[in-house]
DNA sequence: CAATTTAATCAGGTGCCCTTATTATATATT
DNA sequence: AATATATAATAAGGGCACCTGATTAAATTG
């Protein structure tokens, strides 16, 4: 019962936290622009990761529609963030490159740790961190379960970069 | 320097618990309708807070454009879970009333705590519980500083919506 | 009473996504 | 080789959540 309650407040919690995450990008948005995880954002974070990518690779990864890939990269190509270029082997298949400012783009785009992260103490973010975990673990589960066909496994990615120190 | 890297480790347990809890949403949307926290559903749960609401007041409770707020609440109309009276002490006004089939709408959507947040033991919900709101504290007073207009508090409302408990 | 403010709506637009055709190109089958 | 089938990409059209810039109607103010 005392659980239930316990369990109802950091579900609420956490809703609050995700609401909230939605409006403090949008400010920090039109402080300094920085990449969404969603539509072009998505696509050029995957090129960062693998380059010269088919769209239906990227599509399988992202766990899209083709057609909705599709689209992305043609704003994208508009942005000069990326190329297409027929493919060889198989001319069916048009390859997506990033450009310099394509690359440009993922990389001052950077993200940074938000302040309200900082304010926590090493404790605290350890805490933080095992407890995420413990919870993304069972979503990726859940989400398995349900649609093993989704590329999900790919959203880690978005988690690595903060990580300054893991890149290169 | 450690105290760095533990930010950016959890920052990013953050984004991609962000990115998951998309996934998911859509995927148990698929097996049971619920409202999400956009648009319509905003309006929603804003009038189950205080129905009869002017366009006026939701829009500025909800942070949204007057614009937005009269297209959502038509939607919601032609959906027959909100009616339009028209304010008798000033007639520009237009009330917005959930219905019967409003209110069951919101009620029968009642959100039921996800399965990844019962897996926490007793100990770790009160520490999730502890750390969000630390940051969602946090969160308020940036978002606050950063536009002070923004009706922002009502978002604490979506939190409350686990919380059987405290309803009635 | 004229001028201004306010509530709502209309019109049109953007971005993220989807589904249902189509069009090329490849590969497999006869 | 010729046909059938599978596959990559695109076109077309739609839905949802927002937004900005007019416009209209009713209130308030001077």
């Amino acid at each position: 019962m005392a659980n239930e309650i316990k369990a109802e407040l950091a579900a609420g919690k956490l809703a609050e936290y995700e609401q909230l995450s939605k409006i403090y990008d949008d400010i920090v948005k039109q402080a300094r622009p920085h990449l969404t995880v969603e539509g072009q954002g998505k696509i050029l974070l995957a090129l960062a990761d693998e380059d010269h990518l088919s769209q239906r690779q990227l599509a399988t990864r992202l766990g899209m529609s083709p057609q909705s890939t599709s689209e992305f990269v043609y704003k994208l190509v508009k942005r000069d963030l990326v190329t297409l270029t027929k493919s060889q082997s198989d001319r069916r298949i048009n390859l997506v490159n990033l450009t310099t400012a394509g690359r440009q783009a993922i990389e001052s785009a950077d993200q940074e740790v938000p302040p309200f992260v900082k304010l926590l103490s090493d404790d605290e973010l350890d805490q933080l961190s095992f407890l995420l975990n413990k919870i993304t673990v069972a979503m990726y589960a859940d989400i398995d379960a349900a649609n093993p066909t989704l590329g999900v496994k790919f959203h880690k990615l978005f988690a690595s970069r903060y990580l300054k120190q893991f890149k290169k």
